[in-house]
DNA sequence: TTTCGACTGATTGTCGACAATGTGGTTGTC
DNA sequence: GACAACCACATTGTCGACAATCAGTCGAAA
């Protein structure tokens, strides 16, 4: 699987997982709550066999759970999960970051760091505004996942722990003072790469990831139990 | 998805995914070859539903590739694919060792260490014969995946590439002399589980994956282009 | 009153058929 | 003779209905 954007045909299937995954990404559909197939089905107006097909998808990138003939439920978040999913960001990004700092062409890198000028032009226009900073980190760490040439960690990553991530910081409402200090390690992590420093960059964005779980961290402290 | 043994139903899907899976990774169904449904429901006797259903999580651990409306293929085996693929294992095997050494009950450990030692002696009864090495070896490293307590690094180790290791192994004929090289390499990392030493069981258990690697890389190069 | 059991309702798993899309061969033209 | 458009075929995507399984309720016996 891959972002069905890029798959020549939108099936039916493609169309209800994006909804419902944006659904459950931005909380619209409750974690923990039950899926029920008929009424999703009635909701956007299909039959059962392409909606099956997109929560089958929706089980890969964790943002639902099913038991065999007992029905599926949006997963819940816990400081638990939350840990756990950084603690394997830290490492495969790490590791994503050697990877390009071998395999990244110039031209990718150069491309890289005109989107970061972008940001940061973005951002200045934007003070405080989180959203932008959002898709901009993300799209950052995205390019530099891609850069690894690694076909399965690409997978794992954009299409698998992705949307999951989106999910914690979207509910947890991020928006804090680290919008600033992430474009700086965004530079450094670049920088690294660009000079083919394999080691230091997979260092630098473990730091980097590492930094923003405690952000998330005392956040979630604070909002749930 | 986690191991169909272990969700209670036995659903018609479970039990024909369990049969195309291991067709797949014994090579029975060629690699690069087309997957046809309506061939392999007549063959299992049974309907497309379920079949389609096996089909998507066949997708999800790599064994085959789908292309909307156009099918399913049977992945091919490449030195690239197996560069890529023993690049993560050694990335996220080495961090499930360091958290199996955090994690781990003492009484886990003492079970792994007796399964360690009965391997020992079943393949002194059956020296130079593969089988049970490898059955051996992938339960060693499947129980301290278990270990380290990370749900998404157990389902991406298990679920996702644990087939895909199987069918590299399988069909490159692996049945070499590292057959107690490897023993003596597990028994290093559950040592260091042991000691708590997580650093220490996470590099032993990073070589021990590389040395693997470049075993079956010469297997590949002789046997394959 | 409490607990075990069967029943009812709903949900999931499976089926066969239809519609939409891609594939390969053929034909017509340049 | 080469290339492009067309057409028939096969395959995949989707649909609605049926069968199997599970959750909750009610009732009966201890």
């Amino acid at each position: 699987m891959q972002h069905p954007s890029l798959r020549s045909p939108i099936t039916a299937a493609d169309r209800v997982l994006l909804e419902i995954q944006r659904a459950i990404v931005e909380g619209e559909i409750a974690p923990g709550s039950k899926i029920s197939e008929p009424e999703l089905a009635k909701r956007f107006d299909l039959s059962r066999a392409p909606l099956r097909e997109a929560l089958a998808r929706l089980e890969r990138c964790h943002l639902i759970e099913r038991i065999p003939n007992a029905g599926a439920r949006v997963v819940k978040l816990s400081t638990q999960g939350l840990l756990s999913l950084y603690q394997l960001r830290e490492t495969l990004e790490g590791l994503a970051c050697r990877l390009a700092a071998e395999h990244m062409a110039d031209s990718e890198i150069a491309e890289l760091r005109a989107l970061l000028d972008q940001h940061l032009n973005t951002q200045r226009v934007r003070e405080g505004e989180s959203y932008y900073q959002e898709a901009g980190d993300l799209d950052f760490h995205y390019r530099v996942i891609l850069g690894s040439k690694n076909a399965y960690l690409i997978n794992i990553l954009c299409d698998e722990l992705y949307y999951l991530v989106r999910m914690y910081r979207v509910q947890l409402g991020m928006n804090g003072p680290r919008v600033s200090r992430a474009f700086d390690e965004h530079k450094a992590i670049l920088n690294a790469i660009a000079n083919r420093d394999g080691e230091l960059a997979d260092l630098l964005m473990r730091r980097h990831i590492a930094a923003s779980r405690r952000n998330i961290e005392k956040q979630l402290e604070q909002t749930g139990t």
